[in-house]
RNA sequence: GCCGAAGUGGCGGAACUGGCAGACGCGCUGGACUCAAAAUCCAGUGGGCUCCGGCCCGUGUGGGUUCGAUUCCCACCUUCGGCACCA
């Protein structure tokens, strides 16, 4: 008689023993240590301590990261595998207003259950590194980085338009605007012009743009043009257009210098600083009217609207004089603000000049050559552009030159709970730097964490008050704090010198370990954090600080767990948690079933059935494996067993290292368990057996290690990966797939020793391909080596 | 509108390099065990036809390449994602 199958008792048993054991803890390297070549920096983005605790998405992000470290430590090699939060942030400093307590407070509860939740389900995690970015000893050091950014031109303070976020009180970021709206909570934003903190992204456009991975490195090509699509590089030319009455150039940007002979007017955006000093009082007010709309209605707009501001243009080739309109089709945040209108060649002129009856000049012939274009006539459009930039850089009216749809990343926010930022406001001194060995400035305590038109930090007039570094007189603090993406574009790093009170790492450490081997992770910030943390690593590169361009080789976005959107929730009121599943099936099963359940790159549904079945086999495995676990070890032999034990070793150690797929793992240790439980009896059952349970170890550690003990071994955690013998991959026999005309007629055992033709003759010889035969000319044979024979008749 | 990804049983999905479509699991059907149920085990399960030997059809639709196509090419349909008055 065996032992009941219980998984909160063998789980957290088990747990104790690699806690107590540092299981899972990596060291550093000391200095001059040669670097192995296996290691392994593991990597899942890491989590914002929510009150819900975790969902299912954490759960398979964090699981299939657990799978690779298993694998790999097992397999030889070093794997640094942390965690830690993303603690600051809106929502406990929104809990904090509504229900009262400090965020800190709310924010650390959080991290305390979500941990507890994370050691329940038995990651492989270092411990020993985590991390939070509300804590001081973290977030002085992102103070540190921030000046330097700052030091290098790289943060700056600027007044621009910005996304102001009405509900949440705070500017928000472009790359998180989605849909005109707030990615965090849907109000429509609102274009403010404010003065605020910027990080100079796009003076690393070019560099993003390339991506520069290491040796191996692979980013989802989806992921890539999603980052290219967002920058929107366009070559084309800076060109000035003369306002001979009021002594100006007006430049533009176009990417169709070829044009230029058929620009009949000129437009500006109405929130073009032309427009307030020198457009007439009716197109000042259109102005107004038409800047203060959403740019979504504007781009909505089906009839196209604008104002003559009174003034001319000159267009530096031909010397006509172009109407300057100002109308809202033309955005003031891309190019210079300005265009030259080119109706015959660009629908929205067109759309233009049909509604304002101008002129439509034609200058660019069906045959792609330019004509109407005074001494470039007969010149192909692409060679034309070329001729027409070049002759105006001589003359200085204009350059070849590119344009990004990317802005600079604007990063402070007039909320509380975040970063503060490490800069005085000195009225002789202007913007100083708070000194590095007055980092961290402490986030202070305030009376009340709600903006009222101003942020929360300013209320606080002692911390507010300082003198200034530079000149000693009386100065103010800066109130906002950072955006956490700040705070995220560079944790990883932290990660692998998390202990360093000196510096935020030590280059010698991080080019140890970094960049990242495998960073998994959603795809909603494919713009964002993963945006930043690249132009981070390229700027910290360029300071000198580490030793790469990219901070994550290969990358794996992983779908979206859906819990029952429709019949489940209602019929049984709620969804199960992480938590429920865990209490009802185990650690193990959890762990297992969220992987199952499909590719891991793709969106699933949550199904409660789905879970029984994985419970079902564990419990099945638990059951086998304890039973042969009486009977002695003998000679495994090579029977069908053992050799389906060492094709299960090679697929599962394929699926996982080389094609990062989950799911067909586990179908393939069912079948060996399936192949087991038909054959109990067989001499290699128990090298089956033992097979099965260290396959499985990486999606279910517990059971793996109780029946791994069971069977008589220690320590499955830190033995080495299994390795798939040739000698039993090998077949001395295939079955031969015998097609007529491409239909499958026969198959049958054959032996890998026969020749061409000696695998025809058995096919022409089966009855069954006979009848198909029919007395018919064999036409053509195709044999593919072990494999099949197809035999073409007619 | 432009760019990209994906469409396979009742369901999740497998088939990796052009070579047996539907592995594995869920669900369902029948059976065993049981007073009964749960659990477990056994058998079956793409559709149609069948003289029970088999035969035909079948991977979104239509074409093509090939001895052979879920896989490659072209067109279309649908779904999802990114960008979008970006000059």
């Amino acid at each position: 008689m065996t032992d009941r199958y219980d998984p909160q008792e063998i789980e957290t048993r088990w747990q104790r023993v690699w806690e107590d054991a540092r299981a899972f803890e990596v060291p550093n390297p000391e200095p001059g240590q040669p670097a192995p070549e296996t290691h392994w920096y593991q990597l899942e983005m890491l989590p914002y301590p929510s009150g819900n605790g975790m969902h299912m998405g954490h759960v398979l992000n964090y699981t299939m990261g657990d799978v690779v470290t298993h694998v790999r430590r097992r397999s030889g090699w070093s794997v640094l595998r942390p965690m830690g939060w993303d603690a600051f942030g809106l929502p406990a400093e929104n809990a904090a207003i509504r229900e009262g307590g400090h965020p800190r407070e709310i924010t650390e509860r959080n991290i305390a259950t979500i941990r507890t939740q994370m050691k329940r389900l038995g990651w492989a995690i270092d411990w020993d590194r985590e991390v939070s970015s509300h804590d001081p000893d973290y977030y002085r050091w992102t103070q540190w980085l921030f000046l330097r950014f700052f030091e290098h031109d790289l943060a700056y303070r600027k007044e621009a338009p910005v996304n102001w976020c009405p509900n949440d009180q705070t500017v928000i970021a472009n790359e998180y605007v989605v849909d005109g709206k707030c990615e965090r909570c849907g109000a429509e934003v609102e274009l403010r012009n404010m003065t605020q903190w910027f990080f100079r992204t796009t003076a690393y456009a070019d560099e993003l743009l390339e991506f520069e991975l290491p040796e191996g490195g692979e980013w989802p090509e989806r992921t890539k043009t999603i980052q290219r699509n967002w920058i929107g590089r366009s070559e084309g030319a800076e060109i000035l257009f003369r306002v001979d009455e009021l002594d100006l150039d007006l430049p533009v940007f176009t990417t169709r210098a070829d044009t230029l002979f058929g620009a009949t007017f000129f437009v500006v955006a109405p929130e073009h600083p032309f427009v307030a000093a020198h457009a007439t009082e009716e197109a000042q007010v259109y102005a107004r009217h038409a800047g203060a709309r959403k740019s979504e209605d504007r781009a909505a707009e089906t009839e196209k609207t604008g104002v003559f501001t009174g003034h001319y243009a000159t267009n530096p080739v031909n010397g006509e004089r172009l109407p300057i309109w100002v109308a809202d089709y033309v955005l003031m945040d891309y190019g210079t603000g300005a265009i030259m209108a080119v109706p015959a060649h660009d629908e929205r002129d067109r759309e233009f000049a049909e509604t304002f009856d101008l002129p439509i000049v034609e200058v660019v012939s069906e045959d792609g050559t330019l004509v109407n274009s005074d001494g470039f006539d007969g010149k192909p459009a692409a060679e034309g552009a070329r001729a027409i930039v070049s002759k105006l850089e001589e003359q200085g009216r204009g350059k070849a030159t590119v344009s990004y749809r990317l802005r600079d990343w604007s990063f402070s926010r007039q909320r509380y709970w975040g970063c503060p930022i490490p800069i005085i406001h000195c009225e002789r001194c202007g913007v100083v730097p708070v000194p590095d060995d007055q980092l961290p400035v402490l986030l202070p305590d305030v009376e009340d964490y709600a903006p009222k038109g101003k942020p929360p930090l300013a209320s606080n007039e002692e911390w507010m008050n300082v003198t200034c570094p530079s000149c000693g007189g009386p100065a103010r603090r800066d109130a906002d704090t950072m955006d956490t993406f700040v705070d995220s574009s560079w944790y990883f790093i932290r990660y692998v010198d998390p202990h360093n009170d000196e510096l935020p790492f030590e280059r010698r450490v991080v080019d140890y370990w970094m960049p990242v081997s495998q960073y998994i992770g959603g795809i909603d910030h494919a713009t964002g954090h993963l945006l930043y943390s690249r132009f981070f690593v390229k700027a910290l590169n360029d300071f000198g600080m580490l030793g790469f361009r990219e901070p994550f080789s290969r990358l794996f976005h992983q779908g979206w767990v859906q819990m029952g959107g429709t019949k489940m929730s209602k019929t049984k009121g709620n969804v199960m948690g992480p938590d429920d599943i865990v209490a009802a099936y185990g650690a193990d099963a959890m762990r297992t079933y969220i992987l199952f359940m499909g590719p891991a790159d793709q969106d699933m549904e949550w199904s409660d059935s789905g879970i029984e079945g994985i419970s079902r086999f564990l419990r099945r495995l638990w059951r086998v494996v304890d039973e042969l676990a009486e009977h002695p070890a003998g000679d495994p032999g090579d029977g069908p067993l053992v050799r389906k034990a060492h094709a299960t070793i090679s697929k599962v150690s394929d699926d996982v290292l080389r094609r990062f797929q989950f799911h067909t793992p586990i179908s393939a240790v069912m079948e060996l368990l399936n192949d087991l439980s038909a054959a109990p009896g067989d001499p290699g059952a128990r090298f089956a057996a033992e097979t099965a349970v260290s396959l499985i170890q990486p999606y279910a550690p517990h059971i793996a290690e109780e029946l791994w003990q069971r069977l008589g071994h220690e320590r499955l955690w830190e033995q080495p990966w299994p390795v798939a013998d040739d000698r039993f991959l090998a077949r001395e026999t295939f079955e031969l797939v015998v097609q007529v005309n491409g239909k499958l007629r026969d198959r049958f055992e054959v032996s890998v020793d026969l020749s061409e033709e000696e695998l025809v003759a058995r096919a022409t010889a089966s009855p069954k391909v006979q009848t198909q035969l029919d007395g018919k000319q064999i036409r053509k044979t195709i044999v593919v080596p072990r494999k099949l024979v197809n035999l073409v008749v007619g």
